[in-house]
DNA sequence: TAACCGTGGGG
DNA sequence: TCCCCAAGGTT
């Protein structure tokens, strides 16, 4: 066990927190104690690396600064502001709970775990962020970094994301958080994990914490977290289409539930990953090739080949699926996954339409 | 419970 | 190139 000695065991969060104040990396949701955007920065950061999440916080609390503004907001101005970060109804949760907050009277959040809990898009480990970090609630915020930190302190060998392995970690976490900087300990322990001990690197001469970690005294530091082994991915490939009509192009709607919910996309095809659209072979050959995008979700890793397929001036897409016509200035203003802003870009980079924004100069189209 | 829900960077 | 990984939550 950890405790060889409370002794030592007691020194690990003053040691950790020393480590922390000198070492901590300057982000923007360290700069405010606005409950309502220390939940917006925990939300992004949801499988998320902070690097990226950083650039759509500055924006997202500039557009939206409070929860009365979120919940009144347009959806799609919503979605615009998160297009790229994936994970998409963490925006939609985010203004969810907004509402549900606005209508009970309250332009904040609640200063109380279990209340945090009930909100939608709030598990366990935003519900300890927002609380210990914005409220100085003493619970825990275990994510991936704690996991695999606290794997390596007890040299667990149970696999750190199954109940037993969870429970162990989550008992010794709690024992170490004191109370009058439970967001700093939680913080501190992602801090280590993110930037010293990381997965295929255990900088163990940097932990203020290797004076207690089994796995450094037995050498097992690379072997933890032991993990649950999930299926393997896999890849596909399909094609994408661009479909020109003068100076328009062609978008489909997604069902309002699932993958990209409620999103419009170029239509794409990528069996078996997606239903087919029912192409006729000779579309393929009759596109223009622009090149590969690429998309990814759940397991599946889908290459697209772009094609930019011209139309007759009444002519409709031969497809199975029925979509809009859209011009320029509304297809830079819609939300579209990456794999689709992608393709969007290329189009804008050919001048096939014009580009919003950018004054049409001769030769241009 | 296990599958679903995105994306980009690093080894 | 491919695989792993990330301040997880919902169904």
């Amino acid at each position: 066990m950890i405790n060889e000695g409370n002794r030592s065991k007691n020194e690990g969060a003053p040691a950790l927190l020393r480590w922390y104040h000198s070492a901590k990396r300057p982000f923007p949701w360290r700069e405010t104690g606005d409950p309502y955007k220390i939940w917006i920065s925990e939300v992004m950061l949801q499988q998320t690396q902070t690097s990226r999440a950083a650039e759509y916080y500055r924006r997202w609390t500039e557009l939206f600064p409070d929860v009365k503004s979120l919940a009144g907001a347009d959806t799609e101005e919503l979605l615009k502001a998160w297009e790229g970060l994936g994970y998409y109804s963490r925006a939609r949760n985010l203004q969810k709970a907004a509402k549900q907050l606005a209508k009970s009277g309250s332009n904040s959040l609640p200063g109380d775990y279990f209340k945090l809990l009930a909100l939608p898009g709030i598990g366990p480990y935003t519900a300890g962020a927002v609380a210990s970090i914005a409220f100085g609630i003493p619970v825990p915020a275990i994510d991936a970094n704690g996991r695999r930190v606290f794997s390596r302190l007890l040299d667990l060998e149970e696999p750190a994301d199954r109940p037993a392995g969870e429970r162990a970690i989550r008992d010794t976490f709690s024992s170490m958080i004191p109370d009058n900087a439970p967001g700093d300990f939680n913080q501190a322990v992602m801090e280590l994990g993110a930037t010293v001990c990381l997965p295929r690197t255990a900088a163990c001469s940097e932990c203020p914490l290797v004076f207690l970690c089994l796995a450094h005294i037995r050498g097992t530091a690379l072997l933890r977290p032991v993990l649950f082994r999930k299926e393997q991915g896999r890849s596909a490939d399909g094609h994408l289409f661009i479909f020109l009509r003068k100076d328009r192009v062609y978008l489909r709607k997604r069902p309002e539930k699932g993958l990209w919910a409620g999103f419009e996309e170029f239509p794409w095809e990528a069996p078996p990953a997606e239903a087919s659209l029912g192409i006729p072979g000779t579309l393929i050959e009759r596109g223009a090739d622009m090149g590969t995008v690429r998309c990814s979700f759940t397991r599946w890793r889908v290459r697209l080949r772009t094609l930019l397929v011209p139309l007759g001036e009444r002519e409709d897409p031969p497809l199975s699926c029925e979509g809009r016509w859209v011009g320029s200035d509304e297809l830079l203003a819609l939300p579209l996954s990456s794999a689709g802003g992608r393709a969007r870009k290329k189009l804008f980079g050919l001048s096939v339409i014009p580009c919003p924004g950018r004054p049409v100069r001769a030769g241009d189209g």
